[in-house]
DNA sequence: AATTAATTTGTATACTAACCAAACATAATT
DNA sequence: AATTATGTTTGGTTAGTATACAAATTAATT
């Protein structure tokens, strides 16, 4: 529906998202920021206040004398962080990861818990059911948690509904319900790799036209690209899933049943192989690889080194592909090789920029700045999206 | 802005678009439709008829005699198609095409006249100033032209700044400014291959979730995808240029200095090769073969087959890797080897089935029924949705 | 058959939300 | 004291909603 309502709505997140992204300033600032008038913003000021979203700032006490403008000063009004709370749950291998969100989207708690063995998917929710009602008998949130957002390392539809989740055997299944119908706020179900990527550009937004890729290197090869902060889906949900990219004629068999795939050559278990020059069981993948090769390539260990070099080089393959295809301004690497995630990138940069279609801009390869905690963070700033920003605004027909 | 013209702005373009796509109703219906009410719906319905948009139709005396509804009739309400009018122009290889919209977004008038030898933009200009004049000479439209949409074989930025234009010797230029200039009506410039995708699926809407992978054959092989109603582009414009997937590790040397590339194994050129059997020129590829070979398939020709059916094989390959990267529900084939897609798709039917993603659903697979003017009509189709679609809304801060 | 009831359409009127425009009090600098 | 900018107040506009009502039809009743 778009009735008049509709306008305060979307000025209000307009509003919202300046003051987070850009910072408090006084009412005539923001009603310039905003082309409204100033009156419209002294009523929607109004509004937030009294709903504890946002406060008024005590300017500092001339703080570069003489550098004030003539006229009457006006009072920073900016978001009160503690006015709104968001979790973030990461449902990973072994581990559920959770990071709180006040609502200047910084992250104010983490914590880690082991999963138990094979859960079942009550287990999970009556876990993240337990961790925010402890939230709220502590001081920090009481009143204040908003919503709720989840990842999982497997296929969802936008609508939170997952489609599979192979590791922990979960099919068909409705978790985002399951969850609202528990937990008394709005829950959010998103897949892993996309959510750590909207995370990713959640704290510094990009511009209109930026295109960002990001691949989540660990025990798989996720991917997600990013247009307009829109995640890309695919119409099962399965879109940009891009460890089945064919990157050589031949190669080890991939769990999809064919050969060539990227995440045969880039994964943990192919790193340990490159490393070792051996074999590995598939229950004897080493999580702390990168972490150990990370500390020999400091002392120039010529095997790590060259593990590093092999997984690059095939990455990079795959990356050409992916970029001849998107164009996309930015490349974004995280996930669990974290600790080599530098040195892979500088590998690539050289074949990136020779495999490309001549003309188009070489795209800036980075490393994720998130950390371990990136799903969980990224979760949580799905939630905040979700209830702050511009998105469930569907006005078509 | 977002002030209550907004408001407006979108419930006229939900109304437009539903009499466009669903047809004639009376207010009541639309108002449901709309979850507006009917007094809402009067006010709208009376201005766009002082605009000449829409017009009341006369109901059909009791056509199913007895399967009235109780109650006042209503008074359809429909788009009246003679309202506007909407330019769409193709600037091919060697030809111009012109189609005409009306506001229904039927094509009413085409035209194809011969493109000068290495035209300069001003001569393609003026070629499109002259159209124009020309359509309001005539009873047709006279001051009903709203819009016109450009397409062009090259890269094209969002905003119309023609990027590259290899076939004229273009470069690093603002073609929709030029023409904005010279012709009172708002103009809008296009990629050919993502014109000819939106004009595929303009007719006739996809549900929201829908992925829609478009491919043009013909002296190249240009791609377009479209989700939830909008074209992907890349960062520089570059996006879904598929030619140069690599789909092998060798072959012709590709223009993008690579080898392997889709483009050099589906293209009119290689076509001819896998027909004649022998090395083309460059100059004398023969634009009609598809339209010879597909009459000697009727005949059973071997030699057409064998043809037919390795160019299949190399796109097949392409269409795996895109398919598994986009998951699309859909993808439409197009371009100046139409004769011939018929049997391509279903050339490809069984290997693109065997190649994907287990439990991605396979995408329909359809020739594009838009024709010889598939361009023209998609450059209408555009300059139709800018001016009366949700689209050039820009809410973002 | 005529009347009445029921139902639905389309319009009119009053009300409301949220914007803009303009005036004004306030608080600083010049 | 003059100027300038902030924040609030007041009045006006737009485009909705809610409600009431006349109009046009079918269905039911007398």
């Amino acid at each position: 529906m778009a009735n008049q309502t509709l306008v305060r709505h979307v000025n209000e997140r307009r509003l919202l998202t300046v003051l987070r992204v850009e910072g408090a300033r006084p009412r005539a600032a923001l009603a310039r920021r905003l082309s409204l008038t100033r009156a419209a913003v002294t009523s929607m000021i109004d509004d937030l206040l009294k709903r504890g979203l946002v406060r008024e700032i005590a300017s500092p006490q001339d703080p570069i004398p003489g550098k004030r403008d003539v006229g009457r000063p006006g009072i920073d009004v900016g978001l009160n962080p503690g006015g709104a709370h968001f979790l973030g749950v990461e449902i990973g291998v072994g581990a559920v990861r959770f990071a709180l969100f006040d609502l200047s989207a910084e992250v104010v708690d983490t914590e880690a818990v082991p999963l138990p063995e094979a859960p079942s998917p009550a287990d999970v929710v009556s876990l993240v059911a337990r961790k925010l009602a402890d939230l709220r008998s502590k001081k920090l949130c009481r009143e204040t948690v908003r919503a709720v957002g989840v990842t999982v390392p497997g296929l969802v539809r936008s609508d939170g509904y997952v489609i599979n989740l192979p590791i922990l055997g979960w099919k068909k299944l409705n978790l985002a319900r399951m969850l609202d119908q528990e937990l008394d706020v709005p829950c959010y179900v998103e897949n892993n790799a996309n959510a750590a990527a909207f995370g990713e550009i959640y704290s510094s937004p990009r511009p209109n036209d930026a295109v960002v890729v990001y691949l989540k290197l660990g025990t798989g090869c996720g991917g997600a690209v990013i247009i307009n902060d829109r995640l890309l889906r695919g119409a099962d949900g399965l879109g940009t899933e891009f460890g089945h990219i064919h990157i050589e004629s031949d190669g080890p068999l991939c769990s999809c049943g064919q050969r060539g795939c990227l995440e045969t050559f880039v994964n943990l278990k192919a790193l340990q192989r490159y490393f070792t020059r051996e074999e590995v069981d598939e229950f004897h993948v080493d999580l702390r690889l990168p972490g150990k090769i990370a500390v020999l390539l400091t002392k120039q260990d010529p095997e790590a080194r060259k593990a590093v070099d092999e997984l690059s080089a095939h990455l990079a393959k795959g990356l050409i592909n992916i970029t001849n295809i998107f164009n996309p301004s930015e490349i974004v690497l995280g996930g669990a090789m974290l600790p080599i995630l530098a040195e892979v990138c500088e590998a690539m940069k050289q074949p990136l920029r020779r495999g490309i279609i001549p003309g188009m801009t070489v795209p800036t390869l980075t490393v994720s700045r998130l950390g371990e905690f990136e799903c969980a963070i990224g979760a949580a700033a799905t939630a905040h999206h979700e209830e702050f920003d511009l998105s469930n605004l569907d006005l078509s027909t």
